[in-house]
DNA sequence: AGCACGCCGACT
DNA sequence: GTCGGCGTGCTC
């Protein structure tokens, strides 16, 4: 299997014994792995077959190159340069090619930097998610390091004839029409392509005349930027200076006998002619200097370690007692106080010269964290994600490399940040969805890759949450039920217990058979896990009380308004005590839930644990209720099935509707919108919060977004406007992640000297979820909800694999959809639900249909083979095999 | 991705 | 008879 091929064996046999023992006989070949096109589509399916994977191309070593393994570098393929990765020296070109068909490597773009726990983790990401090992080694670099070369079309205008296209065909015309309207007239193919179709026919034409020509643009690497400086090379200067000569290199030795160029001439206001006369003399030297360019957020004052309460102290100590491998569960509520721990934690290893990664689920949304870590370490953060710049990107990437000891924080791909000496790993909300990538490939959870990468790196993994994923829970947890003196535990001290449980797949497996398999008894491996509870909020304040408001009451007494009486009540108050206030609405997108307004009756699928899903298939067609997952449908009933009342509902209020809602009812009210909409733009989120937290707004009304770690003291208020529709999205995870939400949002409220107050209205406050909210009981909450996940085999107890199936024909997706589900094997402790199709059938004109395989992890069932099931797909239907789907839409 | 090679239908 | 459509395969 190419991982095999590509595996640290090779690198680690050339790099010792063989390189320096061939003596003149240098190694002057090298085997690549090459990045070649048509890997991966746009929508990042794999494309390609078994045989064409990864496999290797030998190119010639140019005199005066010198390359390691593990080197990234530039090669030309075919008509184009690619980037690739060095994966071993040859003495010997292959018997099979002849000296004249080998080509040399163009470059070395970037030096070896592979350790080789790094390697496997990359390896180990590639046979999980089942994706070429270059597809992963490009998401963990970043972008423009693995270069490629583009085909362009540039317009030559000289050529052209007035008013002589009427011979043109029309793709013709049209692609000339879009050159001439750009003054340089020179696009990418890639971008024509998609603006014209026929453009190849097109382009054929237009070169036939001469009136455009096609080049090749090569790949434009991120280089360091760099700035002159001026240092000073004698202690004493020369007696025959001038004075003023003298005076400046006073000036330099003052400074510590380096200075920036553009700031020395500008303190010793002296010209660069002075200064290229000292350096003829040999008393300094000017040369280039490297500077990294760094998002440099705004000044912080510099803070102190607080003082922590007597939970946050033990889970600290934990913390600091680890050594080497370990998970550690931190369960705080909201307002518990998790970063102060989360910085003691870090602050002594820095002074041990290590570093620490802090992976957070969206960056920009928590300006307040990465402002708190940079007043307490200053310089020594890093913040990686993908609103950087490529420069500043690949920069932040370069400081990684220097080894010097420093923190990173970044958003998911950060788990790939190259960190060497790295001693702690921190995943702060561990349970947000946004950890997990759809597309493209690797479909990857930054939480399995972390576990992975503390393993390998045996340094401990905190996980950090006031609502544990489902997984985390049980794999801390689970423990409690095989061993005692976790008992004790469960009640107050965060002692360590020692549970068994999988960990990860070995790492190489046969391709055929997926590593999920690997997570059976055979392979468990025990590993130290710790569940760290801070159950209080820091101060002792209390968490906010919870209301709920049964929305059917409210409209049997005659209030139609989206807006219960209750909450109408406190926003009024909150203008008189001059407190803020946050509303929360779940702005669903596409997807909707059908209710009963009278009795709150809830449309299910008879055959699977979700709601129906309402769908319209033409402006005009038939309504219809359907099952996602087994692709049961029914028409949509006149009556509710349950009390026969005519009033069913689709449920569906955005944001947009609240406000214009809160423009008509509460004028005085000033709020701001806070939703993917109103936060578009680089640096909305930070302007929108300070703002908010200014006083210039009453209100912050908003989504999702409003529940990632926002710490505002001000607010006293959080309303949730129509909690029902997250209790009834269409997948086994609703419940977990409406409770996560729920109690997220909620946690917003009573942070300061004020107390909180919550309302969550809803058409069905029985609701379970409802229940566990109000009293902010995570344990019962989770232990119904394990419950039925184990009764159904979904995760944490089972697993899953969704194969999602797209195509522009909506006929031919189905039937290929089809074809495959009946290919799957059949057996027991496998099942196979679908195909159904997606929640959004057609999403930028392509039709998708989905097959969700579901299996005990212990019961070992003949997995597929991946590659004949690939084989059963034609080229015009693109195939994903998401492993531990989380998205199921 | 881009290009060669190669096999069938509409023209000179 | 040839030109040119695009279907399949290869790029060290």
């Amino acid at each position: 299997m190419y991982i095999n091929d590509v595996s640290l064996p090779p690198l680690v046999v050339a790099q010792s014994a063989q390189s320096y023992d061939v003596g003149i006989h240098k190694n002057q070949w090298v085997e690549v792995l090459v990045d070649c096109p048509g890997f991966t589509k746009e929508d990042g399916t794999a494309q390609q077959e078994e045989e064409k994977e990864e496999k290797l191309y030998t190119y010639r070593l140019p005199p005066g190159l010198e390359v390691k393994p593990g080197d990234i570098l530039s090669v030309p393929f075919g008509r184009q340069q690619v980037g690739g990765i060095a994966i071993r020296l040859l003495a010997q070109p292959p018997a099979n090619l002849t000296p004249e068909n080998i080509r040399d490597v163009e470059d070395v773009i970037h030096s070896k930097f592979f350790q080789q726990s790094y390697w496997h983790l990359l390896e180990r990401v590639a046979d999980y998610y089942y994706t070429p090992f270059i597809q992963v080694v490009r998401t963990a670099l970043p972008p423009g390091l693995l270069g490629r070369s583009h085909s362009r079309l540039r317009l030559k205008r000289e050529n052209i004839p007035q008013g002589a296209d009427e011979f043109l065909s029309l793709p013709a015309r049209e692609l000339l029409k879009i050159l001439q309207s750009q003054a340089e007239g020179d696009y990418s193919f890639k971008f024509l392509r998609r603006q014209i179709k026929g453009f190849d026919r097109a382009k054929k034409q237009l070169i036939q005349r001469s009136w455009v020509e096609t080049y090749i643009e090569l790949p434009k690497y991120s280089k360091p930027q760099t700035k002159p400086i001026v240092t000073l090379t004698v202690s004493i200067p020369p007696i025959d200076l001038s004075k003023r000569q003298r005076e400046i290199l006073e000036v330099l030795r003052r400074h510590g006998g380096e200075l920036w160029l553009n700031e020395f001439l500008q303190i010793c206001n002296t010209t660069t002619p002075t200064l290229k006369k000292l350096e003829d003399q040999g008393c300094i030297v000017i040369q280039q200097r490297e500077i990294l360019r760094s998002e440099n957020g705004p000044t912080v004052a510099a803070d102190q370690p607080k003082s922590l309460n007597a939970a946050q102290f033990q889970a600290l100590s934990t913390i600091k007692k680890i050594k080497g491998y370990a998970i550690l569960l931190l369960h705080g509520v909201t307002g518990s106080g998790k970063t102060e721990v989360y910085l003691q934690a870090i602050a002594p290893l820095l002074a041990q010269g290590k570093s620490a990664l802090v992976l957070v689920p969206e960056i920009g949304l928590t300006p307040q964290l990465t402002d708190r870590f940079r007043a307490r370490f200053g310089n020594k953060i890093n913040v990686y994600h993908s609103a950087l710049s490529a420069g500043e990107r690949y920069d932040t990437w370069r400081q990684m490399l220097t080894g010097e000891p420093q923190v990173v924080i970044g958003t998911r791909s950060a788990v790939f940040s190259p960190l060497p000496n790295l001693g702690l790993i921190i995943l702060d909300e561990e349970h947000d969805n946004s950890f997990k990538q759809d597309s493209p490939i690797p479909t990857y959870h930054a939480r399995t890759v972390a576990q992975w990468r503390a393993e390998l790196e045996n340094c401990p993994l905190v996980l950090g949450s006031a609502t544990p994923s489902l997984e985390s829970w049980v794999r801390v947890r689970i423990s409690d039920a095989v061993s005692e003196d976790a008992e004790s535990e469960r009640h107050g001290d965060a002692e360590s217990i020692s549970s068994v449980f999988p960990v990860s797949p070995p790492p190489h497996l046969p391709a055929s058979s997926l590593p999920h398999f690997t997570a059976s008894p055979r392979h468990r491996v025990s590993v130290s896990s710790y569940y760290l509870s801070l159950p209080e909020r820091i101060h002792s304040r209390p968490l906010p009380s919870v209301e709920i408001v049964d929305m059917r009451q409210e409209l049997q007494q005659g209030n139609r308004s989206i807006f219960s009486r209750s909450l109408q009540d406190a926003l009024q108050q909150l203008k008189q005590r001059n407190q803020q206030g946050i509303l929360f609405i779940h702005r669903r997108g596409h997807s909707t839930f059908v209710s009963c307004r009278n009795c709150g009756y809830v449309l299910e699928c008879p055959h699977c644990d979700v709601s129906l899903s309402y769908h319209q298939t033409e402006a005009e067609g038939p309504q219809i209720l359907r099952c996602h997952y087994c692709n049961y449908g029914r028409s949509h009933p006149k009556n509710c099935p349950e009390c026969s009342s005519p009033y069913l509902k689709f449920f569906g209020s955005g944001t947009q509707r609240v406000a214009q809602e809160l423009t008509k009812q509460f004028p005085e009210l000033r709020f701001i919108r806070f939703d993917s909409d109103t936060t578009r733009t680089k640096g909305a989120h930070r302007t929108l919060i300070t703002q908010f937290a200014n006083g210039e707004a009453d209100l912050l009304i908003g989504t999702q977004m409003l529940t990632k770690g926002l710490d505002l003291p001000q607010v006293t208020l959080v309303g949730v406007v129509a909690a029902d529709g997250l209790l009834y999205l269409s997948d086994y995870r609703a419940s977990e992640r409406a409770f996560q939400t729920l109690a997220q949002v909620a946690g917003r409220a009573g942070r300061g000297e004020e107390p909180g107050r919550v309302i969550v209205q809803t058409y069905t406050p029985e609701h379970p979820v409802i229940e566990t909210v109000q009293n902010h009981d995570y344990q019962s909450f989770t232990d119904k909800e394990l419950e039925q996940r184990q009764a159904l085999n979904y995760p944490p107890y089972g697993r899953l694999i969704l194969l999602r199936l797209s195509s522009l024909d909506p006929i031919e997706v189905q039937n290929v959809a089809q074809v495959i589900a009946a290919a799957l094997p059949q057996q027991e402790g496998l099942d196979i639900l679908g195909p159904a199709p997606a929640n959004i059938l057609r999403v930028a004109n392509r039709y998708r249909w989905q097959i969700l395989i579901k299996f005990a992890p212990d019961a070992l069932p003949q997995l597929p083979d991946w590659e004949q099931v690939r084989q059963l797909c034609p080229a015009s239907v693109s195939l994903t095999i998401d492993i531990d789907p989380i998205n199921m839409m």
